[in-house]
DNA sequence: CTTCACCTTGACCATACGGTCAGGAAAAGA
DNA sequence: TCTTTTCCTGACCGTATGGTCAAGGTGAAG
């Protein structure tokens, strides 16, 4: 797999190959779920022997946490452009965009997660109950002063934020759906920055905003 | 498959037997995935031996395939009340209503449903492209019309039908990591009621239909 | 009662899966 | 150079899975 003449470093070898096989595993999760994934088939897709996956995580459920964990970083680092916005136009818009970006760029990611939260979270529950609650805690109470401050209508903010998981995620997770719905074709450029705006605008019109 | 001469007792048997396989499987495929469940997990589920399924079912495909289709007749059923209405306002109200309904009464059904479509639709791809793409048509052309006669705003009526799936699915397929966010609680029927009426409002509003 | 189609199930089978391991190759360190 | 550490992998193993089957049970038609 590597074309290139240089030898390469211990550090380098290891980085090189645990990316790559976490890559494939997303991929085979996303598409198989964890119980329809195999591990050949993950070799497969890395271009590696099976003995080889074994080698950097031991089991199937390491490999898998790993990618899951990976895509929950993703996940919530989308959230910053929340803080750093002065009001809930601007807050809600640069967030949309970020998750619909996400959506876009880690489908297998976005697919993996959806999976992982449906089968009653098995390997990141602790995540949901620690650091998922403390950082919808805290956008809720944000949520909550725009509407004391009259910026927004009085909206319960727990189901608005879960409107914007719901409407952004849905564009990953059921991507298959909306690309049938296509004409069989994917979104174009144009047609994801029609969703953006079509979520943007009736969101933000919704909850009285804008 | 279904013999009308057949004496009732005998056809009691096989429409009792079918549900509680059916129910059994909807639940073990919605907790494990397709490639998770087990037959035998399955089987145990329903009380009955493995072989037993077998006679049922030929195979773990074909019972996998007819979960997926009650499932889909359901969600597609919940159109029904989109057509008697007189408005956009009526339609989609009822619509969310009839789709927040199936969430919650199904919830397992719904999960499999999310986890075909998220797998790429390996068995139901047909129906996405007959029955599913001519009943979005038709609602597109609905909410076109709704436009037209300057009742909503003009937005795009596909994404408009997605953001109303996706809304209303996530409480089901995203039903854990909300009853996490929820104290560990299950929704009860007040705070099922507010999400109802949390979505109805943001998007009705946001549509500018009221 | 006899017959016959339908139902039931323990035991069984081939396969594929996750995981192991011994031993060799290659880089790093001395 | 020689030694140590890390990396690589074909061959292998125990187990669990989807599926089969033959033998026996059961309701009801004739």
């Amino acid at each position: 797999m590597n074309e290139n003449a240089r030898p390469l470093r211990r550090n380098e070898i290891r980085a090189q190959n645990e990316a790559l096989i976490l890559q494939a595993a997303e991929m085979v999760f996303a598409e198989a779920g964890f119980g329809g994934a195999t591990m050949q088939l993950i070799a497969d897709m890395a271009g590696l022997p099976k003995a080889n996956l074994h080698y950097y995580f031991a089991t199937k459920e390491d490999l898998y946490r790993r990618v899951v964990q990976n895509i929950f970083e993703i996940w919530l680092h989308a959230a910053d452009c929340f803080d750093a916005a002065p009001g809930p136009v601007e807050a809600i818009g640069a967030y949309v965009d970020a998750k619909m970006e996400i959506s876009r760029r880690h489908l297998n990611g976005s697919k993996v997660w959806a999976s992982e939260v449906m089968h009653g979270a098995p390997v990141i529950q602790d995540y949901l109950e620690t650091t998922l609650r403390d950082w919808t805690a805290g956008r809720a109470r944000l949520i909550q002063n725009w509407v004391d401050e009259g910026r927004m209508d009085p909206v319960n903010p727990r189901h608005l934020l879960y409107m914007l998981w719901a409407t952004t995620q849905h564009y990953a997770d059921f991507g298959h759906q909306i690309e049938t719905l296509n004409d069989g074709q994917p979104l174009s450029d144009a047609e994801w920055l029609a969703a953006k705006e079509s979520v943007k605008s009736i969101i933000l019109k919704g909850i009285g905003a804008i």
